[in-house]
DNA sequence: CGACCAACTATCCTAAAGTATACCGGTATA
DNA sequence: TATACCGGTATACTTTAGGATAGTTGGTCG
């Protein structure tokens, strides 16, 4: 005897979503996570999404990075065109790091992950106190 | 002299926005991003958001992953609790997996993970057709 | 009997991710 | 003189993620 498999949500799943449908679904996703994945790339953003930033600065502020990962990840955002380095003639050489225009629409993505993440946050540690 | 680090989006970033206030905002990011991260999770989160599945199909939809990648992520899900397992004693057996209401709450998120991702998508294809 | 299904698990392996530490040239500060 | 700042590199190393392939258990089909 076949199960029902019933999908409870016919909001978002009505019941002729094909594989083809979700298959597609899932390439923008993918799209998405490839330039942003890594365990740095997004903490880098959000830092920025602060304000213009220094090398030494987003070192200081984001705890456990190296400057061998932040280097390379912030390269990495530039070559997406997320992320802006400018150097000024000062003596010694200022840079700064911030998001291009483009780099900013990923604010609300970012926003969620924050408040998403604030929530998980409260969930675990309310848990673990119990 | 020194520059002005000046921060355009006075929105965003107060000038009184200290280091400690954006170090403090990383962490539930990177709370969010420690159960979230790798290259699968968030794509079968997603493939699940579109209603219950059983282990084949979902092997079917996600082009390219293994049933070792597969097993073990839906594993890593179950115990943060954003899916669920469910057994049903049939011939052959079968299994369903869908998210948890807790699941769920991740699709916001995800959602604009897939809007960025379409734009994204859009943008790097006309770039390489120009 | 042999092949195939579902839902995995086991084993082996490589490539990439990430860490740790040291170092550079030039300047300023104590 | 010694130290620290800046914006990184260089080197060496470990860890982990992920891929490829095969096998398992119990049952059905032809």
């Amino acid at each position: 005897m076949p199960i029902s498999g019933a999908i409870e949500d016919k909001r978002v799943c009505p019941d002729h979503a094909s594989s083809e449908q979700c298959t597609k679904a899932l390439l923008p996703v993918q799209d998405a996570l490839d330039i942003l994945s890594g365990k740095w790339k997004i903490i880098i953003i959000l830092s920025l999404s602060f304000g213009t930033k220094r090398f030494k600065q987003i070192l200081r502020e984001i705890s456990g990075i190296s400057p061998k990962m932040l280097s390379k990840e912030l390269k990495e955002l530039e070559i997406n065109e997320l992320a802006e380095r400018k150097v000024f003639d000062t003596v010694p050489v200022t840079v700064e790091y911030q998001l291009t225009p483009y780099g900013k629409t990923l604010k609300p993505l970012i926003g969620e992950l924050h408040d998403w993440g604030a929530k998980h946050r409260k969930r675990i540690i309310t848990k673990r106190s119990n």
